[in-house]
DNA sequence: GCCATGACGGAGC
DNA sequence: TGCTCCGCCATGG
């Protein structure tokens, strides 16, 4: 099973509404400090999977942009929104609340 | 099998 | 408060 298999595994338990970020997502994959992995990881299978890609930011609350990505990064943001999850000002969420919090369920 | 790459993170200035 | 630099390492060519 790759490194990846296991982040995707990770990413499709994030809750409807919530987040969580790149280290997080590598922590609970067993991959600490690997945060990369999981950006780069997400990158090669968004378009052809279910995973809730979307619901992935980096440690910052911000949504990471990538020229690679070609205006991906402003759907995620419409994704989250969707989701009820709101942006300030600086296009960042508030992590205190809605952080995916494993623990608390 | 070697080498460059990259949706990050965090320390340092 | 904000920008730069460096460590990390699996994957693909």
């Amino acid at each position: 099973m790759s490194a990846y298999h296991r982040i995707y595994a990770i990413v499709q338990q994030i809750p409807y509404g919530q987040v969580a970020t790149y280290g997080q997502v590598a922590e609970l994959a067993g991959l600490p400090r690997r945060a990369r992995l999981v950006g780069y990881a997400l990158f090669r299978v968004a378009p052809e999977t279910t995973v809730p890609w979307h619901r992935v930011i980096n440690a910052k609350g911000e949504i990471s942009m990538s020229p690679f990505r070609e205006g991906n990064d402003y759907l995620q943001r419409s994704l989250l929104e969707a989701e009820g999850v709101q942006f300030n000002q600086n296009g960042k969420v508030n992590l205190r609340q809605y952080l995916w919090q494993p623990n608390h369920r």
